[in-house]
DNA sequence: GCCAACGTTGGC
DNA sequence: GCCAACGTTGGC
């Protein structure tokens, strides 16, 4: 089993909503390194840290779980979506997702700034000086310091 | 709102 | 294939 952390801006989806909705589609992933995680990485069972981005405190809120292997997005096909892809077709589809449940929501937020503080998560792909992937791996050691954490 | 960092696009 | 221009992400 593989540990990941997916970013959302709790203004468009929050770790609230995936609690409410329980199971959700991860869809708008448009970056290329990001799908191929969810592509070639990600399978069933596997744990995900679920990050608050571009808020007034980023950090990590929660757990989901990956439930389905990678298929294709639709919001690719939908002309209405913003995530729209003139490029891609249905033979040959660009955009892959999975859908994520909700495991459990943190007392508190684990903020970006504190994670910093921590030198056992040095080395963190979240960490990276303008990373600005949206999904990536964690390291099951990573993974169990911040539970350590909450 | 600013801006650094990064990815993508497209002219050449 | 290079690289400048542009768009986006996301912390602050």
């Amino acid at each position: 089993m593989n540990y990941w952390l997916m970013k959302s801006e709790p203004g468009a989806f929050s770790i609230e909503d995936l609690k409410r909705n329980q199971r959700e589609p991860w869809d708008g992933v448009r970056n290329y390194q990001a799908r191929n995680f969810m592509r070639d990485g990600m399978r069933p069972g596997d744990k995900v840290f679920f990050y608050h981005s571009n808020c007034a405190v980023p950090g990590i809120v929660g757990i989901a779980e990956v439930v389905t292997d990678a298929y294709p997005d639709p919001s690719q096909f939908d002309p209405k979506s913003k995530y729209f892809d003139s490029d891609s077709s249905r033979d040959k589809p660009r955009w892959m997702l999975v859908d994520v449940k909700f495991v459990k929501k943190f007392k508190r937020t684990i903020s970006l700034d504190e994670l910093k503080g921590h030198d056992a998560l040095a080395g963190m792909p979240l960490l990276r000086k303008g990373n600005r992937l949206s999904v990536m791996p964690v390291d099951a050691a990573h993974w169990k310091y911040i539970l350590g954490l909450e």
